[in-house]
DNA sequence: TGCCTTCTTTGCGTTGGCGCAAACAAGAGG
DNA sequence: CCTCTTGTTTGCGCCAACGCAAAGAAGGCA
């Protein structure tokens, strides 16, 4: 790979939060055992129940993470994009894989193996910190995820899952915001547990209403605050990690040293 | 501490996988910063929304995890017993717990500051590996829990709960094994999202069917394949996280060292 | 012993959301 | 341009689970 794609991945690794923080010379060290790898849309990053054996990070493209049950039937956790990392589980020994990750677009992937990616943490035990930090916020989002699938009912899962789309997907367009991915009906039921008969009820009746713009595989949010209106609570957490210190100096040093 | 609390202590530290796998020196170098609390039944042993400062491991007594909702409902995550620990949370900067932790009983606890958790962590590597694969093992559990959730019906729903509980908190009785913790239909109602009355429906039929036998606050399970009949799908976890080597040697290299 | 609180059961009406079927719309691809 | 596939809408019947109320058990405590 030529210097200027490289200095593109350090900038990803680094603004990553999974190895925000590093020393100078580590993030050089972690891109050296890195590889680049391109799925095809509709690819799969990562398969359920296959050994976890590979870490993540997507540079481009968009994926989709889905878990599928024992009697057939499919849901869908979350929405992965560029610059959000994947399979930290592979970093321990004789795991297997919970979810599969399918390229919703072509996607291009920095990975590591696992085995590296363990010898990463005990080199470098900010990582490791970074990586806790990471599942602890994962845990916390799907404990809430969770609660609201105990006490809420579909109209409010419906509004917050779009709400969450829009704040990782969304690009303004006329009308409003329009979530860019392409979103069935069906994938937005596979999201919030519910049949896409009644998300698609629903959304109709919000198109009444002129709070959504929606065609096929198409949704876009004309009114915002009606949808967090009937969100009610609003989501607690940014949903993304934060880095626990400024990387842009860090960032443009490490260019600087790999350009010599 | 006398000797023989202490190793006990240390006991309970080596065999939880938090500290799974340190070399000789780290175990009392973690018990050296640790501070032993009890907390009496009803209790908080951290409390949702609090700045996220402790780590613990509960030596003795169970403690259930709830999350309270804006408007006020309730739901309870999952019980934890002697052996297990908490706040792992608290070794990173500025968090707040999202769950309460309340003891059921009157509770025995060893806990760690979070700054010095986050020294040990930078101390010894492995630790940082260990909490880790906790925190993926737990964000498996809650994931399975989640598309249940999504999934499967109250029926289903509350055997798997009632599994569960029995595998952590059993205690064999002519009947066949009874669930020793104080449990009302309400509070089953808020660990599967439910209503206390439809709890008490289900249990009263499979009462008929002979499948369970229970009181007040009290439940017995006495066909258990009846109940992973209606389950379904077993739980694809072993539910404990397993440390990753043998720590017999270990744990009485550990208490010889210490005895001297 | 007897009261009082807390928990449990059960009946009844209501309803949110499911499940299916059939009609309709919109792209894809020749 | 037409056809074919794939996604969307809507109507209708149904049922699991809720919500409330009221009565019945079971302990706790004086």
């Amino acid at each position: 790979m030529d210097e200027s794609a490289q200095s593109e991945h350090l900038n990803c690794i680094l603004s990553n939060p999974v190895f925000a923080g590093l020393p100078a010379l580590a993030a050089a060290d972690v891109l050296a055992v890195s590889r680049l790898r391109s799925i095809a849309a509709g690819g799969v990053l990562v398969a359920q129940g296959a050994t976890a054996d590979r870490f993540g990070i997507l540079l481009r493209g968009r994926a989709r993470m889905t878990q599928l049950t024992s009697d057939g039937r499919q849901i869908a956790l979350r929405y992965l994009v560029a610059g959000q990392e994947f399979g930290l589980i592979a970093a321990l020994p004789d795991m297997v894989y919970p979810v599969t990750i399918e390229a919703v677009d072509d996607c291009q992937v920095l990975c590591w193996a696992g085995g590296r990616l363990a010898e990463l943490f005990l080199r470098y035990p900010q990582i490791g910190l970074n990586a806790l930090r990471i599942m602890v916020i994962r845990n916390q989002e799907l404990q809430a995820r969770y609660r609201q699938q105990l006490t809420e009912r579909v109209e409010q899962r419906l509004a917050r899952a779009l709400l969450r789309l829009v704040t990782i997907a969304g690009e303004d367009i006329p009308q409003g915001r329009l979530i860019n991915l392409p979103l069935a009906r069906e994938d937005l039921a596979e999201l919030i547990g519910a049949t896409l008969f009644t998300v698609s009820r629903t959304l109709s009746q919000w198109e009444q209403s002129g709070i959504v713009c929606s065609g096929r595989e198409r949704i876009a949010i004309c009114h915002l605050d009606a949808l967090e209106e009937i969100a009610g609570e609003p989501e607690p957490l940014p949903s993304e990690c934060v880095a626990p210190c400024a990387l842009a100096e860090l960032l443009t040093a490490k260019r600087a040293a790999l350009a010599t």
